[in-house]
DNA sequence: ATTGGAAGTGAGAACCATTCCCAGTAAGGA
DNA sequence: TCCTTACTGGGAATGGTTCTCACTTCCAAT
């Protein structure tokens, strides 16, 4: 099995049916997919490795599901700019393990960091707070993204 | 006129002439039309509003306009996660009056704040120090915004 | 076990922001 | 003025995502 996992199938099985949604064999072989890898796979991706498992599944159900895991907050979704999202299984539920990320602009390489990312948290809380504040505004999440070119492409063009 | 602009026309003409590009009516007419609003308009907008000027404008030039217009560094180029870019012409070209974003989830209004940008600027520089050494990554660019919900928003759903 | 209704599904059409293509136009140096 | 080349508009193409609809599966009540 994979990664940071504490209780297998069972575990998101009562995330599930506790929201009151079914946990299908195609919603299994898509979570199944996304704990499995470290990488930040686009719909489509996850649709190829998904039918690998369970080809009898579609592309409307990936979407639908992952839809579903974003709002349940099982999955995190992203946007890098290369204009087609991304997805990523939430391994730890109190919030940690948080992670910021690079992204290469020109070869499109994702690396998540991790440093600083208390420092850069700290001082978003102490921003969120004043703004929240000031106008009224109730702040869910925040994105912080550094684009670049990466080692591999910086010496290149 | 509209508002801080230090010299008209004649301000980008040269930096456009400066990167070997020809100023047409098309591109005095989309820089105007970003010149005069402070919202953060869409390709379409943009185009709409061009439209009155210069009507004989078409979409396809809006959008190769405004990608050479962020290209030179005049423009910045938005995603707030509405499915669209958006625009925003740069009024200071020393990189004073930045700005990040709140965007609101819900009816997607958008509100600049300038409110402890400048803390949140010192804390991503010493991250992006360490960072471009540890990974030897050039970063180019940061992007910083909270979503959530606005003032009119938060007692709606 | 049967059944009825709701939740979930696959296939493909629809959607829509953006990009591409191409023949025609216009900017600006000579 | 002319010539080269950048620039243009329109419309078609692209591609990720959402929608629609008829069909299936689940589950609770019978």
């Amino acid at each position: 099995m994979s990664r940071g996992f504490g209780g297998g199938p069972a575990w998101w099985h009562g995330r599930f049916r506790g929201y009151g949604y079914r946990l299908t064999l195609s919603r299994q072989a898509i979570l199944n997919v996304l704990g499995r890898t470290s990488k930040h796979l686009s719909a489509e991706e996850i649709y190829l490795e998904v039918h690998k498992i369970y080809p009898s599944s579609g592309l409307s159900t990936v979407y639908r599901t992952l839809e579903l895991l974003v709002q349940v907050g099982l999955v995190f979704k992203f946007d890098f700019g290369d204009s087609r999202a991304r997805y990523e299984l939430i391994r730890n539920l109190e919030g940690q393990d948080y992670h910021h990320h690079l992204v290469c602009v020109s070869c499109n390489r994702i690396i998540d960091y991790t440093d600083f990312v208390e420092d850069e948290t700290a001082s978003l809380q102490k921003t969120e707070k004043v703004i929240s504040d000031k106008y009224n505004f109730k702040i869910m999440k925040h994105i912080v993204q550094f684009q670049g070119l990466c080692d591999k492409c910086r010496g290149k063009e």
